[in-house]
RNA sequence: GGUGGGUUGGCCGAGAGGCGAGGCAACGGACUGCAAAUCCGUGUACACGGGUUCAAAUCCCGUACCCACCUCCA
């Protein structure tokens, strides 16, 4: 009964038992807002809203905390490129990112905070950090201050590396690092390059945040100095995470008690950073796609399994959704019922979705065997709304292809012609009728006989 | 060099010692004037080679190939 969660940290699935009976805190890495969100963006976003929807679901209290990071090296980079402000770029950036959330029914987190509303935050953890020893200004008089690897023995343990079997950095000329596997937590300002919007004052001259260092310092004013989950996508194991961690325990807090990580989604079985074109940007993906049939595409996979998309499979898992509404649809007006035990304990492992999405499609077909599939209407849509795939969801925006002032216009042209085709039927003047049905297929409308009459909608 | 993950039927995608997850597609049947939808039925898949076991896709050893991370990354 209770839930058990895959955690990084331990590499293994263990019974979640949050720090406080009946809460749940969890801080979820999102996205450097430097361009505009793909499809592999959205996964990590999707997984995480359905950790937290059954969070919810199960009871807890859950304090969901997502961050924006809203200034760093890339986005500097680009909008430079660009010819605007960084702080445009990065809001543009962050309305879209908004925006495909929403298109995909992402609840809004607990609160949303972004880096560069809290360096004061920041700047007090590293302080801290220099006192207790961990980290220091660099002495080559270029204001950035590094964490100390060596100094903490663990380094290295949520991904369970040595430090010495670490490839050093190469990125960076050594700097005033004492070992090239140290750290920015500060990054001193290099007036020559970077626009004087971009640093802020500090006791090192001014600057701005590493990057990692922004996680530490907001979990910890969010969720306080230990909290339950910490989530993000794979690639984030190391070096984020890894340094995310060491600076929070090296300042003495207790951090996250478990890790959890989405894998990737690949085209062509590459990462998409590295992508093509912008086909798969989430507006290019929405012309072609319904954001409920994009969702059902990514919560259908195991949040920790590579997924190759295609539109191919995309396409099919749109079909297969498209089972579920008809269902839903046939059933009539029902309200969300109980969710299916075998339902729940799949969802309880480690959020077996895949299983889930099993137990879903045995209710359909079972409520279409039925003669009254009330019942399980309501646990299917139960399910579908823990999965954030409810169909009548509000969320999903005004359903149907219209509004009503025309669909009531169409309906009252069709209504005539479906006239005049039963009348043809019942003469078994199946020419007639077949034309009919075939002139409205071409104008988009489909016409199927039911029992209780015929029935259209549109294509 | 270090760390982790993967290879499952035509396709997508679960499972982690015994009983064929589920979806898409296909084929046959029921229903239908014909369709659509729906229901019923049809598949001896687990990269390769060994081994352990009464029993292996699942555990062990080895091999091949693929992928990710090692300080920009969801």
């Amino acid at each position: 009964m209770s839930i058990r969660l895959y955690d990084t940290a331990t590499r293994e699935v263990r019974d979640f038992a949050p720090l406080e009976e009946g809460k749940a805190g969890v801080y979820v890495c999102g996205l450097t807002v430097q361009s505009e969100p793909h499809v592999g963006h959205v996964r990590s976003a999707v997984n995480f809203d359905v950790l937290r929807r059954w969070l919810t679901h199960r009871g807890l209290e859950v304090s969901f905390i997502r961050n924006v990071t809203d200034i760093d090296d890339k986005i500097l980079t680009k909008a430079a490129a660009q010819g605007r402000p960084w702080y445009n770029l990065a809001y543009d950036m962050k309305r879209e990112l908004d925006a495909a959330y929403a298109a995909l029914n992402v609840l809004p987190p607990t609160y949303e905070p972004a880096a560069t509303g809290h360096v004061p935050e920041m700047l007090e953890l590293i302080e801290h950090l220099i006192a207790k020893g961990h980290a220091y200004a660099a002495e080559d008089g270029s204001g950035d201050v590094y964490f100390d690897v060596r100094s903490w023995p663990s380094y290295g343990e949520l991904t369970h590396q040595r430090i010495d079997d670490m490839e050093a950095a190469e990125d960076a000329d050594p700097r005033g690092k004492r070992d090239p596997r140290d750290f920015a937590l500060w990054k001193g300002w290099k007036k020559a390059t970077e626009p004087e919007t971009a640093a802020w004052p500090s006791p090192w001259g001014p600057g701005r945040p590493g990057w990692h260092i922004e996680c530490s310092a907001m979990a910890g004013k969010y969720l306080g100095q230990a909290f339950d989950i910490h989530g993000g996508g794979v690639d984030l194991r190391f070096p984020h995470h890894e340094n995310e961690l060491a600076q929070s325990r090296a300042a003495g807090h207790g951090f996250a008690s478990y890790w959890m990580h989405n894998a990737w989604i690949t085209t062509a079985g590459e990462k998409m950073s590295k992508s093509l074109g912008n086909s798969l940007l989430i507006p290019s993906v929405l012309e072609r796609f319904r954001g409920i049939e994009l969702r059902y595409y990514l919560v259908a996979a195991h949040y920790r399994s590579h997924v190759e998309f295609s539109f191919d499979s995309l396409e099919e898992a749109a079909t297969g959704f498209q089972r579920i509404e008809a269902f839903l649809e046939r059933a009539g007006a029902v309200e969300p019922g109980e969710v299916p035990d075998a339902f729940a304990a799949a969802m309880d492992d480690d959020l077996g979705t895949p299983a889930a999405m099993a137990v879903l499609f045995d209710t359909v077909r079972e409520g279409n065997k039925a003669t009254d599939p009330t019942g399980h209407a309501a646990a299917v849509r139960a399910m579908l709304a823990v999965l954030g795939l409810d169909p009548a969801d509000p969320a999903w925006g005004p359903t149907g292809g219209g509004d009503d002032r025309m669909s009531a216009v169409v309906d009252a042209l069709v209504s005539g012609l479906l006239e005049q085709r039963a009348t043809a039927r019942a003469e078994k003047d199946f020419a007639t009728s077949d034309a009919i049905r075939d002139r409205l297929k071409e104008a988009g409308v489909e016409i199927t006989d039911t029992p209780d009459g015929q029935k259209w909608s549109l294509a």
